[in-house]
DNA sequence: AACTATTTATAAGA
DNA sequence: TTCTTATAAATAGTT
């Protein structure tokens, strides 16, 4: 008997690298696909366990789609106005402050959060001196790292490397940007083979500017970063 | 030819209702690891498509779980406001607390006061991160690298090393809190005492997630990294 | 928007 | 909880 062989009419599924997709159309056609199954799995996260969520997503182009249940103001209330701890505040490094500061304190909290800091910073300085050659001084290096070994110390100041690392890149490539921009000409040819600067450029064109993230600060809260 | 009999050791996934789970403790499991999917899921959509997320779930038991990218507040004032552009600054919103709005004045001055202290103590940091840098760099060969002498080929492969690390780190944190929170009973002492680590815990035993580590970079989509 | 081949998520069980 | 396994569900690349 003849299996009835069927052609292949598609590549199924690929794997892919969860990174920016850099093409726009093929962006936008994740993002339509990946929210519905996100709100999909929010809503029976919800029905299932009777959790109470709010989820709010804003499109690369900036249409907002949110979901609640019981609802987003709900949620969000709930969860802005869930401890706000007037007490003694435990020594708490700045990254770690509790999400539920609420919005309309927010200034105080980056006031408070500051003067951690910066009492964080003397007070850690030593400490990352000795874990820093302790642990990288003169091992393979930092691509190399197997980040299951990595303890908390260590990752803290992976993260402050990886800060200053991106910024000293993106301001490279600002640069390298404004270069080519004025030789466009000149350069069309090797742009098109490398991707890089290519890219960029359709960035730029896009009227995206990398800001200057005052050096390791962070607004964000709420996260380890 | 006799066809290995293999026993089924498990029945694999079975197919279910979406609806309440009525057994306490099925619906307990359930919502760990659904919650777990739901905020990967969360984050790759927010790393593939750049697009603004904030999430927060609140599990049976109340305890809450947030994920924002940039931020939960900065999202949800962005949604609260209509949709306006993000800012750096998080938006305070008066009208809540019309009578703060001298304190605020005050904690803005002090504010900038704190920052330019934190500012000059950075710049200590900052010179010992940099000489760590170069000693990393002498086995990788990029990192030690002067920026200006680099080129666009190996500049496109530090971004995408940089880009797979930042992943594997947010991972690795990811993984970090998970672990810590079925611990929260044993280390809730050590959390007392402060520190990173302490910090740490406190964050995790809140429910706080890893934010995707986009930060410092402005506007939702576009980012060069 | 529809179609599949695959990858990914996850319900049960241990 | 964590690990395993079989299967349901999501989705990348195409049409």
């Amino acid at each position: 008997m003849i299996p009835p062989r069927k052609k292949k009419t598609s590549m199924g599924r690929q794997r892919i690298e969860i990174k920016r997709i850099e093409n726009e159309e093929a962006r936008q056609v994740c993002f339509s696909k990946r929210r519905a199954g996100l709100f999909k799995k929010a809503t029976e996260l919800s029905v299932l366990c009777g959790a109470e969520i709010a989820l709010v997503v804003f499109s690369p182009a900036g249409k907002p789609f949110s979901f609640g249940h019981p609802s987003v103001d709900s949620v969000v209330g709930r969860f802005l106005s869930g401890g706000a701890a007037p007490t003694p505040t435990p020594v708490v490094d700045h990254r770690m402050v509790p999400a539920r500061a609420s919005l309309v304190h927010e200034l105080d909290r980056q006031y408070l959060e500051l003067g951690e800091r910066l009492a964080a910073e003397r007070a850690r300085k030593d400490a990352l001196e000795a874990a820093l050659r302790g642990r990288w001084g003169s091992t393979a290096g930092l691509l190399d790292a197997n980040l299951e070994e990595i303890g908390l110390v260590e990752l803290e100041r992976l993260r402050e490397a990886l800060e200053r690392l991106r910024w000293d890149v993106a301001m490279r490539v600002n640069q390298l940007v404004i270069e080519v921009q004025t030789r466009s000409v000149v350069m069309a040819g090797d742009a098109a083979a490398g991707g890089f600067v290519g890219g960029f450029l359709a960035a730029a064109e896009e009227g995206v500017v990398a800001l200057p993230p005052q050096h390791g600060f962070s607004y964000g809260y709420g996260g380890i970063f």
